[in-house]
DNA sequence: GTATTTAGTAATAATTTTATTACTAATATT
DNA sequence: AATATTAGTAATAAAATTATTACTAAATAC
């Protein structure tokens, strides 16, 4: 039973992939590193340090104080101290940084909603159904 | 009920993505984007042309022809000449290359049979229901 | 059938990313 | 309380990626 839900959950991924691929696209000028930094830090839903982000993402962390510093000045970013750690800072996206992710996700909102048609109305109702079941459950299990 | 279902499968990327986020996770010496590559062309699950990876990835085809060669000369994949369009050629990953794919999705594949357990029996026989559903419906929708 | 567009290759310079070393300040270990 | 570890910064050289221009051969448009 375990392996055969592991493998549903395997076969979710690829299926997702080319919505996962639309979010290389840049409307600003950002590098890909750039990107994936606040691409992250979105998808984290929380304030990231340093470090977070480095292991999370699998860049060095000297290579964040000069990416962080540039979005921070370019202001998709904003930094604020870790009262928790004191060494620690702590990154969050600033309205401008989060809209850059919006754009994208409303583009493959749209193309999702487009797909949709092919579906009868039966079905529609049994993926969202579905979709809202594996959302819930999925959370549950990061818990 | 169009949005509510789009609005689902908004929220299904980010509760998948601490999985995506394993497969930056490198076990032989690859760069960033030639690791994005080769997953590309795996998720993709057919051999793509350079112009069609050039594209979904964001990056120029001039960049394509280096990167390639270099994973080809170190056996990750292969070109072939494409029957169809004389002038293009397809890319496809050799079984080393999926080798390569396979190992990430071993990592996880065991993190997620593991945080299965927070689930109780009949949240299980839910997820794998649901997760089944959304798979079919989900390839129906890409035809 | 000629003109235009497209897929791929090639070479170069500019920019970005990576790797390395070193340092400070705060935290964790003992 | 001394010691080791950790988060972040900084500077530099090496390597990888990006941008630009140009070219060939095949496909497409007219």
């Amino acid at each position: 039973m375990k392996n055969e839900i592991a493998n549903e959950y395997i076969n979710l991924i690829p299926n997702l992939f080319s919505s996962f691929s639309e979010l290389n696209k840049n409307s600003v000028a950002l590098t890909h590193i750039q990107s994936h930094v606040i691409e992250f830090v979105y998808m984290q839903k929380r304030a990231l340090n340093l470090k977070e982000i480095s292991s999370g993402l699998e860049i060095a962390k000297q290579q964040l104080t000069n990416i962080i510093a540039d979005l921070e000045v370019r202001g998709y970013l904003v930094k604020a101290p870790d009262t928790k750690d004191k060494r620690a800072v702590l990154v969050s996206l600033t309205p401008k940084g989060e809209e850059i992710e919006r754009e994208k996700w409303a583009e493959i909102y749209g193309r999702f909603s487009k797909s949709l048609d092919r579906l009868n109305d039966e079905e529609k109702v049994d993926l969202n159904f579905a979709l809202h079941k594996v959302n819930v459950l999925l959370k549950k299990m990061e818990e």
